[in-house]
DNA sequence: TATATTTAATTTAGACCCTAAAATAAATAC
DNA sequence: GTATTTATTTTAGGGTCTAAATTAAATATA
């Protein structure tokens, strides 16, 4: 009699197991089982698998606490060394290449400067084999096999084909990017939308714990928004993100990058601020379409010391973001707005004509319990969100041997 | 030992077999299984079960077409007159009732002419109390038990709490409509946005079935959607549908129902293209904020036959549809968008003019694969889709005997 | 120092649920 | 009348979990 296994469960609560230490660190048996709702006989079997797999380790017992009466609890966390990822961020003229262990903790970050606009696709993917084989190498020395790549970018993709639709990154468009690198590398290539990744990193910090529905947008050269529903990314039709950035605004508005016209983007991004700051504002010389952070900050400054024409920029820039937030609050109606990318750096300046803007589209009602937050930015966000991804996607096939 | 089963599997399949039954009517146990993944075994022991619990009947075989060789197939549907529940849907001037069997089947059906926005709260909760009554005395003479009351509405409702928030129908807010009746007919009083009772049933309609993400958007008298994620209606922060209708199409633009400026009803619905047209038209007399069926109709007719007034206007109100689409397509990217409602009657008069308004605020790339389709009106959707939602949540308590 | 207490982890016994295979049932085809 | 086909039921057995019992390893107390 052949069998197959009617349910599930077993799986489900290895990966559970899994995606707690990788959350929490060390953990004990007994409070595995707490965490997830099992009993502990079945966290011990678990652990016995996973430690015979080398997924987790003992810890020894000599570091701890004491922990009072009673016999102390063994702490097991994942071994760093069982497999390893490797994340590539593409952004608009740089190439960040990191290295994530098992437990998910970063081992290795590098920084390319690129002109990616200035790319081919033959040179793009050119770029990425030579960047990532020389990394994978000194990553495997330290690994036991590379189970994953991410590749994160700004921009529309179709993860379920691996195709880079559209990027502000690029000139061209509709890149199938993994799966030449899923050849040449033998594993499998994720492409993910970059603030999908931080949203994935933020939706599991316990702050924002308890909110099931959280929109994050990230603002920057761009503006990308991610909504996690139950911890998970929303995708849509085509498996790409939420665009925030180009929902509209001003019908026939100000010119967007995207080619379009009133998108919010076009009032609230970087490029859209410098733009319209250069036309009035004494600031630093440079690539004004493609605005640098000493440039935002010079502007940013401005806003924040008082400049009437800065402040004015920036007051328009918010009441854009306000009636793309009040378009988000009718149609999503999250439990929590996070407003973060290198763009919160000028969120104080846009905050007050934002909320304002919200008060005047919606009535209080449609607004509901809805909290918009801002959260400080962090320039390697993106990739630890990669990297759990990544991480994820790979333990069922880790489980299973192969 | 206290055995509590740690699989929820039994239960799982057992719902599943009754969601079938009453999707598809009388179906084999053969056919169960494959519809649903599980082995004709365990049908057999499912349907034992809901024979035993008079929740389903055989089939007598004699009815049954030629099958062909072999045993012929014994069918089971569920029983009708296991339990029923009563749908009330209350909207602008009309309350409807209906009684639905435990089949899903519509047994009942009556309307009443009510001045709702007349109505005080008391006066409300005394006339829902009063005519639920009366059809309850009629249903439960053919019916072994009521096992609940669904409450479907125009407007903003909080499921969760049961709590109506707003609606176009009442001069009032924040009315707590579920718990008194619940108290009062001793049975679960669900409260549901109408557009999520529409998008219930559409959802598993064949012809829509394949399309994951789906959005109803339902013209009438204001403008509502449903969202269904996975063929379940997503809710946002406060358990509230998406306010498509209050979703912004120009800051400052015209003013709407709701009391803020530019929101796509303020164009697009009933009132709207009323208002817009009897400034330049000759119209029949009546309420015209209210506008009757016959009015709208009337005013149709005009555009259908060429008239340029009644043509721009409607072209209009596609444009103010067309962007509200842009922004449901750039945050939500559905698969499939279905217009609905009694306002589907203007649709082609607004359709040309929708298509080129997305076109012109959205890259390609951002409409994606996105369908986007109008669907018949009929008069009794909304509590088909109530007297389903009820049955589905009365299962779980009909099974474990209580 | 010896014993009791407390808490963690493991082992044991048993319940539930499902599937595959075998058996039975009820038709049609030849 | 027998063979074939298809549906349903019965049987046997695997997997997974939990509760309870047991074992392990510490601290508290006398």
């Amino acid at each position: 009699m052949a069998y197959q296994p009617h349910d599930s469960s077993r799986h489900d609560n290895t990966l559970a197991v899994i995606r707690s230490l990788r959350e929490q660190g060390p953990v004990a048996r007994v409070d595995l089982g707490i965490l997830n709702g099992i009993s502990s006989a079945t966290v011990t079997s678990i652990s016995a698998d996973l430690l015979q797999l080398g997924l987790i380790t003992e810890l020894p017992p000599d570091v701890q606490r004491p922990s009072g009466r009673g016999r102390p609890k063994t702490l097991v966390q994942l071994a760093p060394e069982a497999a390893c990822v490797i994340c590539v961020k593409l952004s608009i003229n740089e190439l960040q290449l990191v290295v994530g262990d098992y437990a998910g903790q970063l081992q290795h970050s590098e920084h390319h400067s690129v002109a990616t606009l200035a790319l081919t696709p033959d040179a793009l993917a050119a770029l990425l084999e030579e960047k990532i084989a020389a990394v994978r190498t000194t990553a495997l020395a330290s690994h036991r096999r590379l189970v994953g790549i991410c590749l994160a970018v700004q921009g529309v993709v179709s993860s379920h084909s691996g195709t880079l639709i559209w990027s502000p990154a690029l000139s061209f468009r509709n890149a199938p990017l993994s799966a030449p690198l899923a050849d040449r590398f033998d594993c499998p290539v994720l492409l993910e939308n970059d603030a999908n990744c931080i949203a994935s990193v933020l939706a599991t910090k316990p702050a924002y714990a308890g909110y099931p529905n959280l929109a994050v947008i990230m603002l920057g050269y761009g503006i990308g928004m991610s909504v996690m529903i139950d911890g998970v990314p929303f995708l849509g039709a085509n498996g790409s993100a939420a665009e925030f950035g180009h929902s509209k605004y001003q019908p026939g508005g100000a010119l967007c990058a995207c080619g379009k016209r009133g998108c919010i983007e076009a009032y609230a991004s970087d490029y859209a601020l410098y733009r319209e700051a250069r036309e009035v504002l004494e600031l630093p010389a440079g690539d004004s379409a493609h605005p640098s952070e000493q440039q935002m900050q010079a502007l940013t400054q401005l806003a924040m010391q008082g400049n009437p024409e800065a402040q004015r920029i920036f007051a328009e820039a918010g009441r854009a973001l306000g009636y793309g937030m009040a378009n988000l609050l009718a149609l999503f109606n999250p439990d929590l707005v996070l407003v973060t990318g290198s763009g919160v750096r000028g969120y104080a300046a846009m905050q007050e004509a934002m909320q304002d803007a919200i008060d005047e589209a919606l009535v209080s009602e449609l607004i509901g319990p809805t909290r918009i937050v801002s959260c400080p930015w962090d320039r390697d966000m993106t990739c630890l969100g990669g990297i759990a991804i990544t991480l994820q996607a790979s333990d069922s096939s880790l489980l299973s041997g192969r």
